[in-house]
DNA sequence: GATGAATGAGTATTCATTCAT
DNA sequence: GATGAATGAATACTCATTCAT
């Protein structure tokens, strides 16, 4: 609808050159600059008191208009969107770096830390994964970069013998998510509060000694969990 | 002028010992009557679209007035905390059967798995449980009820050394609620999911051969974690 | 439509004699004893709070249930016209006494003053006075017992020459309210405020030596007056 | 983030010195068009149906939304006190005309009189004068900026001898409210009704030939006055 | 008759989104 | 382009009045 975010960091030419020839035309300096001040002020706003807030705070958080915010986002869920992917963009980085690792498990645990962190630090971020997606494309096309870093991770892992067998990829979504479930009760008072959980989690995953237990049911696939994360029924209004 | 007209205190058998826990005169036999079917359909309401719903659509859907809701409940929050009360007492129930458990580990097991299975049958439980309850004094009564039961349960698992010694039982909570989360993603296209993570939670909670690591930092205190679960910041959406 | 107020305290048969001849049929002993009820409750709850109370509020005071008060009162205006009602009748009362007195002047100061305290006392009232009373037939029944005594006390205070020549009855209404207003300004905490705006009008309204000027304009007619206090234009939903 | 955008603190010249008093950013000229809109709008309909009126038919027959008024007026009492502050305003310039009379009296009784017909005309402003205002900065600040005046004509007229000795400021505040309920009562009907009671007024408050007697018990200070008007229990009706 | 439960239209207020300046 | 004013549907909650128990 409006101008998405352009993924046009490729080049070292960066997003000042305008109209460049890829035909994704870079936003125009002053343009970038707001477009990051609306997210960075989101970031803090939602952080602090939920999507609860509304768009003329995180407007006025940025010192801009809300109209301006409009301008760049097309409505509140698309912002929510942006702030999302960034994130995903970040855990991506996290998963490059994790398998590199020298040591398999070392590298998939490395991940999942870094991951619930870095999501733990950021209580809109929290209630964006928990809240409903509903299926908005740019997501899907965030996740679909993160999908095979994580599969990479986890066949290592799985390959060295170190995690327990049946293990599937929307089971460490589905880990993620329950370390971002303790990071809320954590609060910020609390801050480190879902290192216990995510301790329990990490022994529960790892493959012990004596063999363990197949995990009951079977994994959710790609597609399902991605269902599951874009349906969640709504309301708002 | 007068007092609250007494009505028939005349006998101790009263009429109907269908009282609230709160020690009230008890509701007339219809009043009653609709305090279940809108409890009920609060349930199914909001466990169908999340707390989100409105109160005209609980009271729709139980085919009363919004008023006769107002009546029995003084506001949104009441009726959320009364539903929450009925599950912590259903809970209370689950650990006192567990409590007469041969093995403390099945006793524990058991009782997290039973809880567990209750509450990812509903979701406005779920959102009841991870949303903010302000201190409402009927959670705090209800929790002070199950408080001591679990601290028994866990008690008896710590001495039979099959618990990871510093589990406290903040942690259970928090475990616990990791599950909802879990059943909140399986949702109803996949409502046994959540056993998924529950197993990984129980074998990480688990005392295994060689020892295992502490839980990094401190146990929250059933203070703080009354605070934690209370203090959520509020409001919409 | 329901059993309005009996006048007949006319006997010293009082109402106990069941279905008397005068065809008004008088209410059963407990029904009277609920109006009372009904009345002073409305009375002291209206006074602490005003009409905004609602009538839950006033039945639970009087130790009943609403029902019972809709079964004496048609509905909430016609409870305050009942308040009204025996307050006017009060007013008969003083004017009564006032007529007795040996000083015209005296008399009529005297009437005032009397009325003024007991209007002063009762913040329902002077709501009641200054609210639309939709020309209710109770009230000007009422009023129409009143104002013949007032015309007398009037009369005998021109003719004595010491009242201003140009005071009609309505200009006496008009006073009356203008000192309730001074009773509200002062409120519980200065209950004898309005003495003080009481002390300047009967100054102003007492004939003078050197004679006073006219009032400007005409008093209203009885008709008048009784149309303007009571099409006051309402809102009540 | 940052701070509220400055937007044109350029010059000393500002964008129109449309300010409202409170030394605000001027709002952009359609917005104080409206702004003038709703307070008109608002002295019509509450002056019309009284207080009862909904915002919705104020912002209605403003032509406006109802969010426009809510944007301009956190809520309804602060309409109310915008429009009680601008008629103090008024007063404030009535009493400065009122100092320069040559005469000490005729310059108290001018004020009086001007400001009784302001306020008589218009019933909004009655009601907002003898309802609670549960002391809104705003108009204490206003009630600040008449007092002074007030006592400067007081002053002048007790040192010229002809006002009543003991008459303080309150009981000028009285006056005027005992004006406003004979207006009331007078309704559209007979305009000038209120004008019989304030020569009644008038003459009881000015100093005769053989004296008169003291008024009874101690005026109200300022600060009494003001609680009095401000503490007036609320709500409804 | 008395009771209080049920009703639902009515009110103040919020906030995502659009649009004139 | 940026701004913030305007909009109005949506929501929680109240209370006069009716009616089943």
């Amino acid at each position: 609808m409006s101008e998405r975010l352009p993924r046009a960091e490729a080049g070292p030419a960066g997003p000042a050159a305008a109209a460049t020839a890829d035909g994704c035309r870079p936003l125009r300096r002053d343009a970038e600059r707001n477009r990051r001040r609306i997210l960075d002020a989101a970031r803090d706003v939602f952080a602090d008191r939920g999507f609860a807030a509304t768009l003329d705070d995180v407007a006025h958080a940025a010192g801009l208009g809300v109209g301006t915010v409009y301008r760049r986002f097309p409505d509140k869920d698309a912002l929510v969107e942006a702030l999302f992917e960034e994130r995903i963009t970040g855990l991506v980085e996290l998963a490059e770096q994790a398998a590199l690792a020298e040591d398999a498990w070392a590298g998939l645990a490395g991940f999942l830390e870094a991951a619930s962190r870095l999501m733990a630090s950021d209580r809109g971020l929290r209630q964006a994964v928990m809240s409903p997606h509903h299926g908005r494309a740019g997501v899907a096309v965030a996740r679909s970069q993160l999908a095979p870093r994580v599969d990479g991770l986890l066949r290592r892992a799985h390959e060295s013998g170190q995690l327990r067998p049946d293990v599937a990829a929307s089971d460490l979504v589905t880990t993620l998510e329950a370390v971002q479930v303790a990071a809320e009760i954590g609060g910020t008072a609390h801050p480190e509060h879902w290192r216990r959980l995510f301790a329990v989690l990490l022994d529960g995953l790892r493959c012990r000694e004596g063999g363990c237990a197949a995990l009951p049911g079977d994994p959710l696939t790609e597609q399902e969990l991605a269902e599951a994360m874009g349906l969640r029924k709504t309301r708002r209004h």
